[in-house]
DNA sequence: CGGTATCCTATGTGATACTG
DNA sequence: CAGTATCACATAGGATACCG
């Protein structure tokens, strides 16, 4: 057998474990876009559903409890006449912030080589 | 009804083109691995298989071929008496790192946080 | 070594209908 | 308005076996 390793044999291991920690927060349908609408204020349930079109209500939904409970945003029910739900980042969500960002701006360079 | 509309209903709609753009690439069960893993060099199958430890050959083997579809990385046969194959990111594929790269800042902080 | 083929299961997702 | 319940479906992912 080959015993010429590559010279890449060394290369350090990767964080997977950190970027699995991530990734569990903002994989799932639509919970980035979620995160991404929360980003620039309080939203209620009716708001996130307009902000992204194709959304189920229970998806929505489901996505919304997900993130409560890691406590990337908070729940905040108002008792109007209409009732109202306010959804709202915590700042360990708002942390999530940057990486989104990194990614809609690689988006923009991905969709510009397409196109260019 | 309440036509006192909350003050944020003006606010800007995300840019959920831009982040399903770049989540379209990373998402799916390890492909930010597998990026993560040859973001130091060139690696081969076996060599990621064993970077990414719970995944299955016919998974990485998906991975790649989608990611070789969306120019994120190339594919190179050396026909070898062992035959070695040598994935290699493009440069499209590299910039995807950035963004890869502050999804782990983010898991980071998730964990200090969680442990703090 | 570097895959592919087949099968199977879990989960995520969506439509619809209904409730407080 | 803000959900939940139920069902039904597509697909992703994994195990195993096999091939060049």
């Amino acid at each position: 057998m080959s015993l010429k390793m590559r010279k890449n044999q060394s290369v350090a291991p990767p964080e997977p474990c950190m970027l699995s920690e991530c990734m569990a927060v903002i994989s799932g349908a639509w919970a980035p876009n979620v995160i991404w609408s929360l980003r620039a204020g309080p939203r209620r349930f009716s708001e996130l559903r307009a902000d992204i079109p194709p959304i189920s209500a229970k998806v929505l939904s489901t996505r919304l409890s997900e993130l409560e409970q890691k406590a990337v945003l908070t729940r905040h029910v108002r008792r109007t006449s209409p009732p109202s739900t306010e959804y709202r980042l915590t700042p360990l969500g708002a942390e999530l912030l940057p990486a989104l960002d990194a990614i809609v701006q690689v988006g923009h360079r991905l969709k510009a080589k397409r196109s260019g």
